[in-house]
DNA sequence: TGACAAACTTAACGATGTTAAGTATATTTG
DNA sequence: CAAATATACTTAACATCGTTAAGTTTGTCA
């Protein structure tokens, strides 16, 4: 019998839909916009219908976290291709921090947010953020062994470079007004280039 | 008559009275924890009354805000001692760090929120803000000058420490968890020696 | 002492997340 | 096929939030 295959079908529909809606609402217009009645409103269902698809508010947000840390981990993959280790390395911090302006919000969730997944127990849910930083990571390796970088803790250089490339996205996506826009890109690119390249011995 | 003198001090005795509670709930429970009705409790006055003295509860932040850049600025300053212009670096990224651990609150709502301050004229109001920044700008003359560092765009030396130094405390605050608690102030300290270091060509 | 202004409170509005109780619809069972 | 039951959904309500309007008390000045 085809019937609750069907209904799981629904089921599973409804939830995409909730999620869908959810995620237009958080990428134009951030988390405070994203209310449970605005929800309601755009699936065209009652605010409580979405209690039936998810315990609450913050479960709907750990959806999201998971699909964004999903594009995240795909941006820095974009530029795995490159064969050169230092280039690759230097192409990865500029990837990072692209994705980062270029989606505030999902960054924002990811990685400044007060953090909606509070209540997950880390070590399973954290599997997509860690994979990434393993990423990051298998490069500076890859640096060493070609001779671009000398032998350091690699915990330490890796911790580097990502607060230094999460250190520059952070600001320009909550104090980038402090900046003027037409100096952002060249900020951007040159610091990195400049804080990553005193790393490098050759 | 030193009566309307009397009822302007007792004004700013409210005001004080107000902030300082304020901020007392701000720093032990964060923002999401001041209330203008908890302000009103540990006042003892209606919630009401806060607006007798504050246009509305992001005025309030709006002071809360100044104070931090005070004890901010204060904090880098403790370290403008030392004489050797190297050193005076690293140790006001350390220092800079340190502020943002042992004040999470502060930090969060100098360079993190989302700003309490859209509402304020920026020119004027972030006077505090480049304080500190003309600060690091100054220290990284002085390293040039004694030939620490190389001849570079200054904007682009001082952005590029600022992040990585605002990269750590960011991560720290918001994402801590996600770091083993006995490795942090390695990874701290490694980290600024390690990335700060890199820069210097003496 | 009475007029008036300042200080403060009570009550309420519209928004939020969330829960409890009820209704309609679809499926299963006799 | 009709009655019983489970599923999907809605209405109404609660407590909380920031904020406003209207009313009350208190203190000052003529």
């Amino acid at each position: 019998m085809g019937i609750s295959e069907r209904k799981e079908r629904e089921r599973q529909e409804m939830i995409n839909l909730i999620l869908d809606e959810a995620m237009k609402l958080f990428i134009e217009e951030g988390y405070e916009n994203v209310t449970m009645r605005k929800i309601a409103d755009r699936i065209e269902y009652s605010p409580t219908t979405i209690y039936l698809y998810f315990k609450d508010k913050t479960e709907i947000f750990s959806e999201l976290l998971n699909i964004a840390f999903d594009k995240f981990y795909e941006a820095q993959m974009s530029v795995q291709y490159i064969e050169d280790a230092k280039e690759k390395l230097l192409a990865h911090g500029i990837a990072y921090v692209k994705f980062a302006v270029s989606n505030p919000n999902y960054y924002d969730l990811m990685f400044i947010m007060k953090d909606p997944t509070a209540n997950m127990k880390c070590p399973d849910d954290w599997k997509t953020s860690t994979r990434t930083y393993d990423l990051l990571k298998k490069n500076i390796q890859e640096c060493i062994e070609n001779g671009y970088l000398e032998e350091v803790d690699i915990e330490v250089a890796a911790f580097t470079m990502w607060s230094h490339v999460h250190g520059i996205a952070s600001i320009m996506i909550k104090r980038g007004f402090m900046i003027p826009e037409a100096f952002r890109e060249y900020l951007i690119y040159n610091s990195i280039q400049y804080g990553f390249k005193g790393l490098f011995i050759k």
